[in-house]
DNA sequence: CCATTAAGAGTGT
DNA sequence: ACACTCTTAATGG
């Protein structure tokens, strides 16, 4: 099971915290839990009960939308948070839904410990908000960019955000999503991503191995969406 | 291990 | 957006 002093994902705010003294006799109130790939483990309008990290595996996070179109809000890796306001916040219920892209091992922890750690840890607390201060930048420049982009601008906008979180290996992406998936993302269609990463494959910006994709001129790709990053924000 | 089915990719209209 | 083909992955006996 999942253990905070061994863990290594260095980049998570519990692991961060896990030598303060006081943090000790809250670890072990953790659960771990286990989810096999395209699970759904947290359902949007159900009660919130707590807050999720990813230890090992990958997540898409996603509302729901009318007559089955969904909108992918964000992904997660190792070391980061699902579920951001199951935690504490003032809706009983999840915003969001939930489900693992692979075999995923989550950690979990119950609203009352969570709060109970937070009002113990200050340091935490305060890495807790800067963290929801960086997610909300986040949140409000991925609006600007579904709104100001075009299809192809924001599917390579995909691509590129995937290569940078997750990384590459043999020239191919580490996360492999569907194109149902990438259209998810971009808010396009699957039609049009498909088509889009055809065109990209002709123009030799990009490589597909069967469902996996790679990224083959990252700085053409990435010129290509400048006048929307260059300023301000990623 | 192979065969059947389901899911996903890709293209034309 | 829809209909269709082709390919790949999943299932189960």
């Amino acid at each position: 099971m999942a253990n905070c002093i061994t863990c290594e994902n260095t980049n998570c705010l519990i692991k961060k915290n896990s030598k303060d003294p006081n943090i000790l006799s809250f670890l072990n109130k953790k659960h771990t839990i286990k989810c096999k790939k395209s699970q759904q483990f947290i359902m949007e309008g159900t009660p919130a009960h707590g807050l999720f990290f990813a230890f090992k595996g990958k997540v898409k996070v996603l509302k729901t939308g009318v007559d089955d179109r969904e909108q992918i809000v964000r992904f997660a890796k190792d070391g980061e948070i699902i579920g951001h306001r199951g935690g504490f916040g003032s809706s009983k219920y999840y915003s969001i839904s939930a489900q693992a892209l692979e075999n995923t091992t989550l950690c979990y922890f119950a609203k009352e410990d969570l709060k109970n750690i937070l009002l113990a840890i200050p340091r935490l607390t305060f890495e807790f908000m800067l963290f929801y201060a960086d997610e909300l930048s986040e949140s409000e420049t991925r609006v600007r960019k579904l709104t100001q982009m075009s299809v192809r601008e924001r599917v390579i906008d995909s691509l590129l955000h995937m290569e940078n979180k997750f990384g590459s290996s043999d020239g191919l992406l580490s996360i492999t999503l569907s194109r149902k998936d990438y259209a998810d993302y971009s808010g396009t269609t699957e039609e049009q991503v498909i088509r889009t990463l055809s065109a990209l494959k002709k123009e030799k910006l990009l490589l597909a191995e069967g469902r996996r994709l790679g990224i083959l001129n990252a700085s053409a790709l990435k010129a290509e969406i400048s006048k929307h990053t260059f300023s301000l924000n990623s």
